[in-house]
DNA sequence: AGCACA
């Protein structure tokens, strides 16, 4: 009796998770396929009263134009919250509907706001009807002129940094005095921390490493503007390769 | 279906 390796046939249950991991974590999350004949006063009472209970609220946005109806934008304070209100809450029975939990794609401004990284308006505010007209207009624009004039950073203006996630931060604008066990009392109360690194060649800045990208994003994400004195917001971005 | 905040 001899077994032939190739008969055992390989029992794959192919697990087709419809995650819809295309958008990062977000504070926010976005609801839609909700019953539009609600009200929006009624309709931000429902959920208010439906997602309180997932942490606090920072704000619930919806708007009546048509382009929005049936959508809602909840704000919470912690992104863990909204994780579990977009994992318990999708797909569940609102006004006979099922409505559809994401993150938002973008931060809100109530977030920013908080982060000190809230920028006002763009130079050129655009409306929708105008947008429409500059569509046609829309073409190659000399891409020269990306280069950031870095070389010195105010205080109050530093931006994060474009740069592809990583598991390790740089964060900047810290106070002189700031200290590593500062920083590490800081980043060490989000999942994966492993180190924070301060090099004495460049004062004002740190790197914090975290077991991967998803890890370091949740602590960015929470910390970002933090203000380690109040006319400081740290400026975090993921470092560069 | 549809990602805004005035």
């Amino acid at each position: 009796m001899t077994e032939t390796a190739a008969d055992t046939v390989m029992d794959v249950k192919v697990d087709q998770t419809t995650e819809t991991t295309d958008i990062l974590p977000n504070q926010t999350i976005y609801v839609n396929n909700i019953n539009e004949k609600l009200s929006q006063k009624k309709l931000k009472e429902q959920l208010y009263g439906l997602f309180s209970k997932y942490g606090t609220i920072l704000e619930i946005i919806s708007s009546k134009r048509q382009k929005m109806k049936g959508q809602a934008f909840i704000v919470f304070q912690d992104i863990t919250a909204a994780s579990n209100a977009l994992r318990e809450m999708n797909g569940f029975s609102f006004f006979d509907r099922n409505i559809n939990v994401q993150y938002s794609k973008n931060k809100s401004d109530a977030v920013s706001k908080l982060d000190g990284t809230y920028v006002e308006k763009k130079r050129e505010r655009e409306t929708e009807q105008e947008k429409r007209k500059a569509k046609k207009q829309d073409n190659k624009k000399s891409t020269k002129q990306s280069k950031t004039t870095s070389t010195s950073t105010p205080s109050g203006n530093v931006a994060p940094r474009e740069a592809p996630p990583n598991r390790i931060l740089f964060v900047e604008n810290l106070p002189d005095n700031c200290q590593e066990m500062m920083i590490q009392m800081l980043f060490s109360q989000f999942p994966g921390f492993q180190s924070v690194n301060m090099t004495t060649a460049r004062k004002g800045v740190a790197f914090v490493e975290y077991d991967d990208d998803i890890k370091s994003g949740l602590a960015m994400s929470h910390l970002q503007g933090f203000k380690v004195t109040s006319d400081r917001p740290m400026v975090i971005s993921f470092a560069a390769q």
